[in-house]
RNA sequence: GGCCCCAUCGUCUAACGGUUAGGACACCAGAUUUUCAAUCUGGUAAUCAGGGUUCGAUUCCCUGUGGGGUCACCA
């Protein structure tokens, strides 16, 4: 079946509005056609649909083209990163495809495939209330479908107002073979003649996207789900005007926990929410990519490289797929334990620097805001090396290493207990603490922990040397170990440390 | 309501018509540990229901049920 379209070069594309965020269900409908048409080899175009003039937003298109370009998913003809046309069916954005869809038009009312429809819209709306409240399909009927040229040229002249409908034959069966779900089929009449252009200067939908998939010898359209009920009404377009239609896959949709459509009411629903939370591109692709599709081996961590090398349609998923955004931060954590650690600090400093923890002072140097110091890079590589595998998603980074950026730490002194210390206990404990760091002379972590464990295993408990040395470096429940922090934060801040902490119980 | 689509652990999913129904996330337990992670080991947990077809159905067919999509002068 594939076999014939085989010598065809495959053509894909991605055809979004810029009308909202870029929703991260709108991401995979961008990845499996770009998978599938860099799997064949070949072309994949971003077409923006942007026919609504009063939704589309230049913004949402940026918007769009920043976030497929974060998510490393390249097009070949479209409109470049930077707003420009790119490729040999210029234009991509159909706001300026008017006239070749008035071609398509005029020539389509001229063979009697379309027609102006003057009825007024509360006339139409109410005889599809109507029609749905006898259980029959809510369709437009087609009355004004014989009206004589004259009186079209007459209404028209008149300025009546009117739309253009297509002429949709009755009683036929119009099916398609979706290479996802098979063959599917609908009754012509369920259709009605349904509106194709609101004059011959501004295509719908379901016209321009027809004609632009055969304009730009598009041969698998691949999309959303939501899309199977124009799929047919596109068929009968594109024979009305000549053509062959292309092969069809639709996607089920993503769901959110509530089983519904992902919406904000459910999770995060836009990429721009994901990057700001720190997911990494390569988590999201490998996350959003196994949501309806798997190799069906038992291998899942896929880079993007892996992914277009074993894509195959005939893997994908029938069913809708509910948004585990656990499943994704474990991903997440994942591929952030294997980031080198130069690369992980560098995306990392963003976070600090807008939680006004540090401010970039010039390369790769940054001032403590509060403590006015200077560091550099490497120390911030060192913090972020602590943390890199507690790690799930970058912006934790911030409530983990701000202990290092803050003058003062601000805990209560219950936090310092252990157990059932009492409060000279851990006075004593952490007066040891102090005067064993102050006497190391080599400050390295390897030597730092001999010492402090070697002086801990001399106690029954260790955890009462540890644990409040620990708590008054960090002023937190849960960290990274105490020789660990100490060997980062250096002598004199620790002793302070211990100092405060023992002033505290005093 | 009409039309269309879908149905395996809580979630993502694997299983030429023959498997003790497999894996991953999450969860639970254990090991490790000053804490939290990470890591390792083990565990709980699923074929929507009813009919067929078949020696044998998760798998094929029908019906029902449930869920979803869509019915715009939006895309």
């Amino acid at each position: 079946m594939i076999a014939k379209k085989e010598e065809k070069k495959i053509r894909t594309r991605f055809a979004p509005s810029p009308t909202g965020h870029l929703h991260i269900g709108t991401v995979r409908t961008a990845l499996f056609p770009f998978l599938f048409s860099r799997k064949n080899k070949g072309t994949f175009i971003l077409r923006i649909e942007d026919t609504d003039l009063e939704r589309s937003k230049k913004e949402w298109e940026e918007e769009l083209l920043k976030g497929l370009n974060w998510l490393n998913i390249s097009w070949d003809e479209g409109i470049d990163v930077n707003g420009k046309d790119m490729g040999s069916h210029a234009p991509y954005r159909q706001s300026e495809r008017a006239s070749i869809y008035r071609k398509h038009l005029e020539k389509m009312i001229e063979e009697g495939h379309a027609y102006y429809c003057f009825c007024p819209k509360e006339e139409v709306e109410a005889e599809k209330q109507y029609l749905m409240s006898i259980g029959e399909a809510p369709v437009y009927r087609g009355k004004c479908r014989d009206l004589s040229k004259e009186t079209v040229e007459k209404y028209l002249k008149e300025g009546r107002p009117s739309v253009i409908r297509f002429k949709t034959p009755s009683n036929q069966k119009i099916a398609f073979n979706d290479l996802i779900r098979g063959k599917i089929e609908v009754d012509s009449s369920t259709l009605g003649d349904f509106v194709i252009a609101k004059d011959l200067d501004s295509g719908l939908f379901n016209l321009t996207c027809a004609v632009d998939d055969v304009e730009m010898e598009i041969t698998h359209v691949i999309r959303g789900e939501d899309h199977i009920p124009n799929t047919p009404k596109q068929t009968l377009l594109i024979r009305a005007m000549g053509f062959e239609e292309p092969e069809y896959a639709h996607l089920s949709l993503i769901l959110g926990t509530d089983k519904k459509k992902l919406s904000k009411r459910t999770g995060k629903t836009s990429l721009i929410d994901y990057i700001d939370d720190g997911y990494l591109p390569e988590a999201i692709i490998n996350f959003v990519a196994f949501l309806g599709w798997n190799p069906g081996t038992e291998k899942e961590m896929y880079t993007m490289e892996e992914l277009i090398n074993d894509f195959s349609i005939e893997k994908i998923q029938k069913s809708a797929a509910i948004f585990n955004i656990d499943k994704l931060d474990w991903m997440n954590g994942s591929y952030i334990r294997k980031k080198p650690l130069y690369e992980l600090t560098q995306m990392c400093v963003p976070y600090l620097v807008k939680a006004n923890l540090i401010k970039e002072v010039a390369l790769e140097k940054y001032l403590i805001i509060e403590t006015g110091e200077e560091v550099h890079i490497e120390d911030i590589e060192k913090m972020v090396a602590l943390y890199q595998e507690r790690l799930k998603k970058l912006s934790e980074i911030v409530e983990l290493i701000d202990l290092f950026f803050k003058k003062e730490l601000d805990y209560g002194k219950e936090l310092l207990k252990w157990k059932e210390m009492s409060d000279s206990e851990i006075v004593d404990s952490l007066r040891k603490s102090s005067e064993m760091i102050s006497n190391i002379l080599k400050f390295d972590k390897e030597n730092l922990e001999k010492e402090l464990m070697e002086e801990a295993n001399k106690i029954s408990n260790r955890g009462n040397l540890l644990w409040p040395l620990r708590v008054a470096l960090t002023g937190k429940k849960n960290s990274a170990g105490p020789m660990e922090i100490v060997a980062v934060l250096g002598k004199e801040k620790t002793l302070r440390r211990i100092e405060e902490a023992i002033n505290k119980l005093k």
